[in-house]
DNA sequence: TGTACATCAGTGAACGCGCGTTCACTGATGTAC
DNA sequence: TGTACATCAGTGAACGCGCGTTCACTGATGTAC
């Protein structure tokens, strides 16, 4: 072959990192092809050498950043450091100034509930899976409970770090962090 | 003058509120103008007799649709259904059905964090008002726990809202809602 | 070993289209004289 | 009272631009004979 071997994922990949950032930080609508092919080195017609379309490439995105978020979740679950350590890194300030290398949910949930279902469908495995890992770091008896909490933490870490994004006052942009944090902490069991 | 007096002003109301719906059912990005004005019965040139750009139509929409909000929040509490009616309400079936006529916010978070200053302190004036008004009917003693739970009950509504319309299966994004219900009532001390 | 051909990731120009914005113009009415 | 002019919300065509997508082509390498 022309290329060494390996080198149509190498670039596959990269594309798919220089995108999953940019939508992250500026969103799908507002974000175009050229734009990110000129930004991950290549022309605008390598494009379909990797991926069929822009829908095609956002659930890739998508897929991806869940699945490494999912991953780090686990890694962190794993080092006993639990979920308070979780909680407090999604609602850090780092997070909320660094959304391209942030959760993808929090960045694009909104636009993605407008997406083909394909796309949703994507969504909503990677969610659940997210959901139930949570929950079962919780500090409840009852599994109902569990996932309950679970679902209101992660609904409440998202709206949260949205909010603080949106937000013009410095004051207010931490308060609702911390807000959330306590909120979230008491619904983990671990305050 | 050649139109009836507060012609203008209907109109601009009227552009305003198609507006208000095409950009919370399908995010700003996503919305033309034209499309705008065409379904307002008007043709494009016509949009800047009204406003000065596309982004002092978002400025506006975003202040009226919250003010609208809050007063409808206001009305609610003052006829003393309380916050728990406002919970349920919020994270309903209808709302998460009807983002055209539903809660600016979740539709439009995301999106907001993204635009100009001007834009952002329009946003953070009305939610800062959202949220005193919100704190002053959380059944607690100290002022400080009852805004902490405001802000957590606002984010957890936002957050579950979205959510459950970006989930694409009917049980889990029921069970979304309902989570987010019970976790909230408990912030508000209403459980 | 040397040559002809096949492979295919990437190039770069072009496609039709809709975007936000501008602007010369229309035409119904109000005002001035 | 009748006529000329001023006002201004709305028209509709055009502006340059970037969008997602297509496609004929390139050129470096691998394979066949």
């Amino acid at each position: 072959m022309r290329y060494e071997k390996g080198h149509k994922e190498t670039t596959r990949a990269h594309i798919l990192d220089v995108a999953s950032r940019q939508f992250r930080e500026s969103g799908v609508a507002a974000v175009g092809l050229a734009g990110i092919m000129e930004a991950a080195g290549l022309t605008n017609g390598a494009f379909y050498t990797h991926f069929d379309s822009k829908e095609d490439l956002v659930r890739a995105v998508l897929v991806d950043a869940l699945s490494r978020r999912e991953e780090r979740h686990r890694a962190n679950l794993e080092a006993g450091s639990g979920l308070e350590a979780i909680i407090r890194d999604y609602l850090s300030v780092r997070h909320r100034d660094g959304a391209g290398s942030g959760c993808p949910t929090a960045a694009l949930v909104a636009e993605i509930a407008r997406h083909p279902k394909k796309t949703r469908d994507a969504f909503t495995e990677k969610i659940s899976g997210i959901i139930s890992l949570t929950s079962a770091q919780i500090d409840e008896e009852a599994p109902a409970a569990r996932r309950r909490n679970a679902i209101a933490i992660y609904s409440m870490m998202v709206g949260a770090l949205q909010l603080s994004r949106a937000v013009n006052d410095k004051r207010l942009s931490e308060e609702i962090l911390d807000g959330a944090i306590d909120a979230a902490l008491a619904l983990a069991g671990e305050d």
